[in-house]
DNA sequence: CTTAATAATGTACGCGTGTACATTATGGCA
DNA sequence: TGCCATAATGTACACGCGTACATTATTAAG
């Protein structure tokens, strides 16, 4: 019985009101008698009925739900699970609280993702972009969704002639407070090894570590920046040229801790010890971090109060009826955290 | 223009053709000519037209979703970020290529959810609950589910006395294939450092473990089991007691990686090495194994298999009229990894 | 050329809710 | 008591789609 569906008519009529009326006590709309409010809350629990949310979103024109695009490549992790998960953590809690609901969907970075269908088709009310990057196809489907005042936010990552809403860390001040503690032990000889350079965020990484190089006044050496993709797999294939390198190097900043780590790894096969050889600073302070031997010097960066700041300037910008329009960028600051790879003790260890 | 929502009617009068007739082309419903399906789908490419997702889920009485309920509490995870992003992905793949959206929503352990107002309210169609426990308020809130036929799947996670459908791995064939890899290795005082009991999970890697015991006629020595929580935090705390008790260790099971490398490095603080002085097997094959030092022996756990079959075997009910009432319960097989904690060549370090 | 079967399309309504507008009840004040 | 503002509730319909059923067009068989 109690499992049965009902519907808005019968409470109504075991209440002894209009439908109007169980709508507007449901909904706490308008000025009601105290007990007419009892008499409709107490039929409608003794119907065990809830508005059905399809219908009410429907009758409202809204889905209820904000979507979360993430790029999917079948078997490969783009990004570290740290990363994802620590979003996808502060968007929840955010949206959660505000009762919505959490879409994920999922996109191929390299076809021109139909964000404004999702709109269209009234599948969700505004939208998030993970791991979004300055390839040919990725863009354009977001310019697209730009150009249409749809209410979206791209996760920490800038587009250039794009007007679109951003949330976003502080990358380049994190890079340079790291690279700054590593001038400030003495090293002057520091390399980079960098995530693609599709991702805006690794193009700020990069004007961090020059802006400390230059003020200690020391030239760019560019046979001592190296590239991987964010991988551990590159880190570890960055030892070889790293590792020929040793004799120009002081130290090295790893543009994210998977690679710093897969780099320590492929040192170490080669023999080589961090920090006592090469101190490294590595960048993101994810879980393994501090898993790792030794524990990695690096750059804590807010992932959760991200996700979460950007489900909150979506949903007011929804509420008020012209914010569509207004875009906003917030950029969080990084906090530096020293550990052991970067070998404040390397003099001693020698 | 092309940016407005257009709707059936709009699309009928351009094409021609009743609103019924542009519903049936779009849904591929019913025989029809061809030269009627070519006026619809240009009339619809003209406007701009797609389904009103909303409205469609609607009329359909269904919402189109499967909900995936994850365990949450404020700034704890409970566990490991790679098990959930790996389950998932295999989920989100699943529900993508069956074109059903992926509705993600929270729960406190410590409250009895209603999962059935989930489906009362259409919210989803069918759910997946993740990092369930026999704690009191999780099983009745399922036990609720359960008594109600509706379409659910419990991951890795047995009730006792419940008839639910579930996805599993075989953890008493990994755990007894991780002893049994020490046992082949000629150690015999075999610790275990276990997590949570009230994971049925862990009561399956205790049988496994004490399977592969008795099998060598070795007896349980209750002295040397450990209990964790599957935290790397838990394993560090536990070396105090592992290290107290090396004199009668000659290795150690340990049931995730996490807590097995919070337990090395717990045991490194003492200054004692793993796997020369303790050999170790974890469990998972999160990315972790193979990024710590010494890398992990450990059991891979078809995390994404899992999520994926999940989905499946829900979606196959659901298209059954009479499905739902079936359950299911699938158990998938581990594999053992062999890397360097488990120390093969121990003798040759000594 | 009929006739009947089947293809192709149209008509009409329900799904459960939100809400604009209409109506009735209530209370304060002169 | 009469009047009016406001509270409280009811009426009626739209939202966009799926689909059962009715109707008309087409084709094949006799």
């Amino acid at each position: 019985m109690a499992d049965s569906v009902s519907n808005r008519k019968q409470v109504a009529e075991l209440a002894g009101v209009s439908e109007a009326t169980v709508s507007r006590v449901l909904n706490g709309i308008g000025p009601m008698k105290e007990s007419t409010r009892q008499r409709v809350l107490a039929a409608a629990k003794q119907l065990n009925y809830e508005l059905n949310a399809i219908a009410s979103c429907f009758a409202r024109g809204r889905s209820g739900n904000i979507g979360v695009v993430l790029p999917h490549v079948p078997k490969v992790h783009l990004f570290s699970t740290y990363y994802f998960s620590e979003i996808l953590s502060g968007i929840g809690e955010a949206v959660r609280a505000k009762e919505y609901g959490l879409l994920l969907l999922f996109r191929d970075p390299d076809e021109v993702y139909d964000y404004a269908s999702l709109f269209r088709t009234q599948r969700i009310d505004a939208c998030i972009v993970l791991g979004a990057s300055a390839i040919a196809s990725e863009r354009e489907g977001i310019a697209k969704m730009a150009g249409q005042e749809l209410p979206f936010c791209v996760m920490d990552q800038r587009f250039q002639d794009m007007d679109a809403s951003t949330v976003a860390a502080d990358h380049v001040q994190g890079s340079y407070d790291a690279v700054k503690h590593l001038l400030e032990q003495g090293f002057r000889r520091i390399g980079f090894l960098n995530g693609a350079p599709q991702y805006s965020n690794s193009v700020d990484r990069m004007a961090g570590y020059m802006r400390a190089l230059r003020e200690a006044g020391i030239e760019i050496d560019e046979s001592i920046i190296y590239q991987g993709n964010y991988s551990r797999k590159s880190g570890w294939m960055a030892a070889d040229a790293v590792h020929a390198d040793l004799g120009k190097l002081d130290a090295l900043f790893v543009a994210n801790d998977r690679m710093a780590i897969g780099l320590i790894q492929g040192l170490r096969d080669k023999g080589c010890q961090v920090p006592d050889e090469l101190p490294i600073v590595g960048y993101d302070d994810s879980d393994a971090a501090s898993m790792t031997e030794p524990q990695l010097t690096t750059v804590k960066v807010p992932f959760y109060e991200m996700g979460k700041l950007a489900v909150e300037r979506l949903l007011e910008r929804l509420s008020d009826p012209d914010g569509t329009k207004v875009r906003f960028n917030e950029t969080l600051q990084t906090q530096f955290i020293v550990r052991k790879s970067s070998g404040m003790n390397r003099s001693e260890n020698r």
